[in-house]
RNA sequence: GCCCCCGUAGCUCAGCAGGAUAGAGCAACGGAUUCCUAAUCCGUAGGUCAGGCGUUCGAAUCGCCUCGGGGGCACCA
């Protein structure tokens, strides 16, 4: 819609440089914009206060010339306000045209070609599978599944993914763990060691293999049982976090393996590669990426002493593979204890020889976990965290996200489970939903009274007169540019305040205006109405993952 | 010591690529239901945007410094 409102603007900046009375070198950039207050009109722009030094008279008199040329049927006021602002207010008709079509676009209304169909990957999550998922991977969980959709109804076309690391020590100690609870089990007593996987769950994992597999690994020497645990643990808990996930409405489109960029060699590859390039060197028997000459505080080790090599250094070979995968942006989300691992992997995208604005690292703040202003224990030594499972089976999944996706994402978020499955105002999510099926409620008591829906109606839009209808309308219509400025910005939280806002002005609407009437045509207009904002409603829930019921 | 995030109403947070008189919810106080769902609405009160300096027509927003809170600085992942 503002795009429409530049065009406008731009045409009168001609016009006016045509007759002479604007220089316009250079020609502004037109930025529009909604009013404070929405008393001054529907959109205003700046151009003059931002042109008064390059055609060297005052924002006043340049906002005065620019307005002589503004002419459009869709306008129906011109103002100039306060230090140089033009205001303008568009005609109803202008409203209803495009509301009309935001109905008719469905499911689809939101959707924008923003994103210029761009091949966009967001990894997101990826916590090793070595335990179940906590409530901190589920903020990550929330805000990627988000963010993807939202991409996704930018106009990008995207993929999602999870990357398992499935390599290394804490492998080794994952399938240790096992195997000594599996021992425990049997009968042996033993040493547990403090820097193992302590949790309930490993010996839940034990108990099943001697479920299968009874005591035949019992007498057989550690090196020829890890294998086995190893696998069988990893891939036990991996199950789990992926129906935990699934459960939680988040379902990637692609599970990475680390282990597989062994398997195939990529990892030496990308190695051989870097070393070619001459980002590589030797140093006291390790080798080091010379990642310090891309801006790292310092070089950093990928191939260890030892011969291992480092998670860096596989991750190196992955981003390859994203790229070479025909990946045109890369999105990580990664926790923000994980902050000083964003110039280094910035580092290798840039020794790889792409650009660093094809990569960008969102870090996702921690999350506090309140029952009832207290604070809950999540130590994961005692065993006694929350875990996501639990908090969605407690909250619900549709609380949950909501209060992962309310606040943005780079502040510290505290959720408190009492609050968040509490059905109260003071919960957001319920308000929201609740605007939702009251909509619906209104459409069964119009069927009920014989008022008959469907798209082949005759609606006489123009009876839609009142200020907070066409407040109303606005704000429906501002519902792309939301998005599209959620996915420019990778803000996720501005859905929820934008939804939040919208169906206020629906409820005092609804308090104050009778929707069903027996003025049959005033009825339809307005029932129209409710359906475009149970629409907007629906699909900016869609980008949540939220459900939108029908009744409450 | 160095790096990242945060500091806005009593509390929790918005503030859109600097713009007009800084907003919302909760809590507090006072009201609204013969009628489409009161999980709702309306009103009142509440502010040195942590502090300072700078950039400019204009700063909560950008830059630098100080203070305060959180997190991080591995040949761990």
């Amino acid at each position: 819609m503002k795009t429409e409102i530049k065009k406008i603007i731009h045409d009168a900046l001609e016009k006016a440089q045509e007759a002479g009375d604007l220089e316009l070198s250079p020609f502004p950039d037109i930025v529009v914009e909604n009013p404070k207050d929405e008393k001054m009109g529907d959109f205003s722009t700046n151009v003059a206060m931002t042109m008064a030094k390059s055609e060297r008279k005052k924002p006043k008199i340049i906002a005065e010339s620019v307005a002589r040329y503004l002419k459009n049927g869709d306008l129906s006021l011109v103002e100039i306000a306060g230090p140089g602002f033009i205001n303008l207010k568009m005609s109803n008709k202008f409203f209803l045209e495009r509301l009309k079509n935001a109905v008719q676009q469905g499911d689809d209304f939101g959707q924008s070609d923003a994103g210029q169909g761009i091949k966009i990957l967001v990894e997101f999550v990826s916590a090793n599978p070595t335990g179940p998922l906590h409530v901190g991977h589920g903020r990550g969980a929330a805000v990627g599944d988000a963010l993807g959709r939202i991409l996704k109804k930018a106009g990008y076309d995207l993929s999602t993914e999870y990357y398992i690391n499935d390599v290394g020590n804490q492998m080794n100690f994952l399938g240790r763990s096992a195997w000594l609870r599996y021992r425990e089990l049997l009968g042996e007593t033993l040493d547990f060691p403090e820097d193992h996987y302590r949790g309930e769950y490993i010996k839940d994992i034990a108990q099943l293999i001697i479920d299968q597999s009874g005591d035949e690994f019992l007498n057989k020497p550690e090196e020829e049982c890890l294998p086995f645990f190893r696998k069988f643990a990893k891939d036990n808990i991996l199950k789990g976090i992926e129906s935990d996930l699934a459960e939680f409405r988040v379902n990637f489109d692609n599970w990475f393996s680390e282990e597989s960029l062994y398997d195939d060699n990529s990892v030496e590859k990308a190695i051989e590669w870097l070393k070619d390039k001459g980002h590589i060197y030797e140093k006291d028997g390790a080798v080091w990426l010379k990642s310090s000459a891309f801006d790292d505080d310092k070089d950093r080790v990928i191939v260890k002493q030892s011969g291992e090599k480092t998670y860096f250094c596989s991750d190196i070979a992955y981003h390859q593979n994203k790229i070479n995968r025909g990946f045109k942006k890369l999105i990580n989300l990664m926790g923000a204890d994980h902050h000083g691992y964003v110039p280094r992997m910035e580092a290798v995208l840039q020794a790889m020889g792409y650009d660093k604005k094809i990569f960008k690292i969102l870090l996702v703040q921690f999350v506090s976990l309140l029952r009832a202003g207290e604070t809950v224990s999540m130590s994961t030594r005692s065993g006694e965290f929350e875990t996501l499972a639990d908090v969605v089976n407690e909250v619900g999944v549709d609380a949950a996200r909501y209060y992962f996706l309310m606040r943005s994402s780079d502040t510290h978020l505290d959720f408190d489970l009492e609050l968040a499955k509490a059905e109260t105002p003071e919960n957001p999510v319920f308000y929201i939903q609740y605007a939702h099926a009251r909509i619906c409620s209104i459409f069964r008591t119009a069927e009920e009274g014989g008022v008959v829906w469907n798209q082949s109606n005759e609606f006489d839009l123009t009876l839609l007169t009142e200020d907070e209808e066409f407040a109303i309308i606005r704000s429906i219509l501002a519902f792309p540019e939301v998005v599209e400025k959620s996915a420019r910005a990778m803000e996720v939280h501005r859905i929820s305040h934008y939804l939040l806002d919208l169906v206020s002005r629906f409820h005092g609407y609804y308090s104050r205006h009778r929707v069903i009437s027996d003025d049959k045509a005033l009825t339809l207009a307005r029932l129209f109405l409710l359906d475009a904002l149970r629409i907007t409603i629906r699909n900016g829930f869609e980008l949540m993952g939220i459900s939108s019921p029908e009744k409450m």
